[in-house]
DNA sequence: TCCCTACCGTGATG
DNA sequence: GTACATCACGGTAGGGA
């Protein structure tokens, strides 16, 4: 049969000793499709530089003869060519083993013990990225297909007949096509148990939501509610209604929020307590749960598991406003809407009129899952696109994955040969090197300056890899001609001229990134910021990946080489602005800001042209913005200005705030206002008038006790167990309480807590820590001289006012008006 | 016991 | 599994006076 075609999932199956690669998508009637196909599998053997032919000959037929048995399969070697490629950049000779099967292909590496071989690549990929890299079926992309149907066939054991999809085709050819769009079936779940651990409580509901389907499965509280709440008589048939409902709902993607790491283990192992199979795949499987380091992943044959929390957490977080990414915030953030309130209890405590409340909330917790995912798919799809991996994995995978991926898959342009993963022992040597020079950060003078522009690199360091051509195929040992060299690791290192694959496939991702901030412009919204955000962050974790000691061009001299290369551009850029009468007043990595010193927009627009027209390559500067004005502090130790904390409005009033307590989260929220405030006032002022009058209110409010605890609570991430701390600070003696009360808790948990009074003199702070709910009177010295104080006295020493006085009341007089 | 500083730890910037 | 280096700064640990 014919029809179109785009691959959503991919896993495969070994049958008769071969692998068959097993592809779930759907055609443009939305019929769902699994495509059976395989490819050919092989090894590259590179042969040492001037091998004479007479033995290679000889060397073919004895790799040839290899066979291998031991699996409680055979595997041979099938065929041997011999190939002119690249293997990092350079021109070799080597041999394309092929074998029967992939799994194989490292015994036959190993078995490769011949002089005239120098290095053996290409058997670490994983099936599924060679079958995409050797058959180029990729994910999202659309195909015109050929097979022939086995739906009904014996054929691989009569697979077609177990697999509950449309059609299914074992694959003869397939052509690519113009891309449409595809819009997927999804379905959001979420849970509500008793219990945090997993499977120790029981699961009282599951909701679902899908496209106008609302539902709610539960074996709690009063029969009559709404329609979409159904009743079952208990746990068990809430579980197995569950598995009705995904299977006849049978979405492409099946979504939840932290998913990986709670829902799916959760109901995992209820299932397992009720010993029913939760046979959620396509071919009645079970999800296979892989253990990771932190949490495991989840995958479900045929529908695709996605964990939003994931994707959004790699992709997304630098550049997010929330503090958190729970579910809440991350929706108040991309949609404006946010989760219902219901305090959480045990089921025991919980009334008969109060699980109405209960449902909805569990039932919109799925509606936001719903939303998100829908709002993120177009990113889901361009991410999974571009690094050319199925999409399960692109939205688990870190940053430093992804750029890898994203390079595996477009070696072959090159005719290069994929780099091995370092070995363990590889790893360590990398980990154990001390840490090279990064950014170049200027120290600012203190001051409230007026009239600033701000000068941005685009994607600073990928254009620097891209313009010098920096990586570990172009690193050189001594010069060639026209080789461009750069001080750095304490000794000068040289790279050639002739375009890596690197640089030159990193070009790639900045176009995109381009084109992605040029839609930004157009139209700013949430979603598209933050995608244009991720294409940036994807650029740059590209030179983050060649410093990463995991990755498989890895290259110290090409990271140190970057930030130095990054460093001197910059350092330049400053000198040329500084020469044109202009005065940069700060710089970090790749911005510039600077003062007009009365020179118009349009000659600074002017100007910019003229500096971009000097920029080597593909170097880049470009006008981030105007500010009205703009404010530096001191370091709260000494009088020499911070780094990385200012302040910015620009002509419409809007701030930029940056480095300051207001944008920590570990600061109390009080403390953070009242900053804001202050900046606000005199940033929109230029004086310290309207900031005074607000911190004397302030100050009295604290000393009368006038504010809430709530406003007075410090949050702070626990980022390892609780045994392993040498400090014990107030969050480690806030996260202790927190325990013997048995909440759970666990890396990344936020510790939430303030100071109280204590009648001991000399206690330290954590001696006085108190849980959010626990009663007390808050410390009102503690507030202010810690909390309120420092975050207002280095703005207002810019201004020559010592808010000191204003604290202890005792100096006022000097204040005047006060 | 007081005082100082090194170090730990978190969370920012880019 | 896991992109990088550069900063600020509160708080404690721990030694010396």
């Amino acid at each position: 049969m014919q029809t179109d075609f785009t691959p959503i999932d991919y896993d495969y199956f070994d049958f008769n000793g071969r692998n068959y690669a097993r592809i779930i998508g759907r055609n443009s009637n939305r019929k769902r499709i699994c495509v059976i196909d395989t490819c050919d599998v092989y090894l590259l053997a590179i042969l040492k530089h001037g091998a004479n032919e007479e033995a290679i000959k000889k060397l073919i037929d004895k790799i040839k003869k290899i066979k291998i048995e031991d699996k409680g399969r055979k595997t041979k070697v099938e065929k041997v060519e011999l190939h002119s490629k690249n293997f990092l950049g350079k021109p070799v000779k080597a041999l394309k083993i092929f074998a029967t099967n992939y799994k194989d292909l490292h015994d036959i590496a190993g078995k490769l013990d011949f002089s005239e071989i120098e290095k053996r690549r290409g058997y670490d990929l994983g099936f599924i990225t060679h079958y995409i890299i050797e058959k180029k079926i990729i994910p999202f992309n659309w195909y015109e297909i050929n097979g022939e149907e086995i739906s009904a066939s014996n054929e691989f054991g009569g697979l077609g007949k177990v697999l509950d999809v449309d059609f299914c085709i074992k694959l003869e050819k397939h052509a690519p096509k113009n891309n449409q769009e595809f819009k997927p079936k999804v379905l959001s779940y979420d849970i509500e148990t008793d219990e945090f651990r997993i499977g120790e409580g029981e699961i009282l509901m599951i909701s679902l939501v899908s496209d106008n389907f609302k539902k709610v499965i539960t074996w709690k509280g009063k029969k009559e509610r709404f329609d979409c709440i159904e009743h079952v008589k208990d746990e068990a048939e809430l579980i197995e209604r569950f598995l009705e409902y995904v299977k006849k709902i049978s979405p492409d993607f099946l979504v939840g929020y932290f998913s990986d790491g709670f829902d799916l283990p959760y109901i995992k192992a209820r299932a397992e307590k009720h010993k029913i199979k939760l046979s959620l795949g396509l071919d009645e499987s079970q999800p296979k749960f892989h253990r990771g380091v932190g949490i495991g992943t989840a995958k479900i044959f045929g529908i695709t598991h996605i964990d939003l929390l994931k994707f959004i957490q790699t992709a997304y977080s630098q550049y997010m406003q929330s503090e958190t990414l729970s579910l809440n915030e991350v929706s108040k953030e991309f949609l404006g809407n946010e989760k219902k309130a219901f305090p959480f209890k045990h089921s025991s405590n919980i009334k008969d009129d109060e699980w109405g409340r209960y449902f909805e909330y569990c039932l919109h917790d799925s509606t936001l899952v719903y939303d998100l995912f829908q709002k993120f798919w177009p990113d889901i799809v361009e991410f999974t696109k571009t690094m050319q991996e199925p999409v399960f994995d692109v939205t688990r995978n870190g940053m430093s994955k992804n750029v890898e991926d994203f390079v595996i898959h477009n070696l072959e342009k090159f005719s290069e040969i994929p780099e091995k993963r370092p070995t363990y022992d590889e790893i360590g040597e990398r980990r154990r090197k001390p840490p090279f020079e990064g950014a170049f950060v200027f120290e600012p003078t203190p001051g409230l300056y007026q009239d600033i522009a701000v000068f941005d690199f685009t994607s600073s360091y990928g254009s620097t890899i891209v313009t010098f051509n920096l990586s570990k195929s172009t690193l050189l040992e001594k010069p060639e001609k026209d080789s461009c060299s750069i001080e750095a690791l304490g000794k000068k290192i040289f790279f050639s001229k002739k375009l890596g694959f690197f640089p030159e496939m990193l070009k790639e991702i900045i176009k995109k990134r381009k084109q992605f901030k040029e839609e930004l412009k157009k139209e700013d919204d949430n979603v598209k910021r933050a995608r244009s955000n991720a294409f940036k962050l994807l650029a740059n974790a590209s030179y983050g990946y060649q410093s990463f000691f995991g990755g498989r061009y890895y290259s110290e001299e090409a990271g140190a080489a970057t930030a130095a290369f990054a460093r001197k551009e910059i350092k330049e850029a400053i000198e040329k602005i500084n020469k044109a009468s202009y005065k940069v007043i700060y710089s970090d990595t790749d911005s510039i800001a600077f003062l007009l010193n009365g020179k118009s927009k349009a000659e600074v627009t002017e100007f910019l042209k003229e500096l971009n027209s000097g920029m080597p390559g593909i170097m880049e500067l470009e006008l981030e913005g105007f500010f009205k004005r703009g404010l530096w502090v001191t370091k709260r130790s000494g009088d020499i200005g911070a780094k990385k904390k200012y302040a910015l409005i620009d002509e419409k009033g809007r701030l930029k705030i940056r480095g300051f307590e207001t944008v920590r989260r570990d600061w109390c929220k009080l403390a953070r206002q009242v900053q804001n405030q202050v900046l606000k006032y005199v940033l929109e002022d230029g004086n310290e008038k309207r900031s005074l009058e607000y911190i004397k209110e302030v100050v009295k409010k604290i000393k009368d006790r006038k504010y809430e605890i709530s406003d007075l609570i410090v949050k702070t991430q626990l980022k390892k167990p609780i045994s392993e701390y040498k400090a014990i600070t107030p969050h480690v003696i806030a996260a202790k309480k927190m325990l013997e009360r048995k909440i759970p808790l666990g890396f990344g948990s936020l510790i939430e807590y303030y100071i109280s009074e204590s009648k001991e003199k000399r206690a330290l702070v954590r001696d006085r820590v108190k849980l959010v709910d626990e009663k007390g009177e808050y410390d009102i010295k503690y507030y202010l001289e810690s909390q309120i104080l420092p975050a207002v006295e280095n703005i207002m020493q810019v201004l020559k006012i010592d808010v000191n006085e204003l604290i202890d009341g005792k100096k006022q007089k000097t204040l005047g008006e006060f």
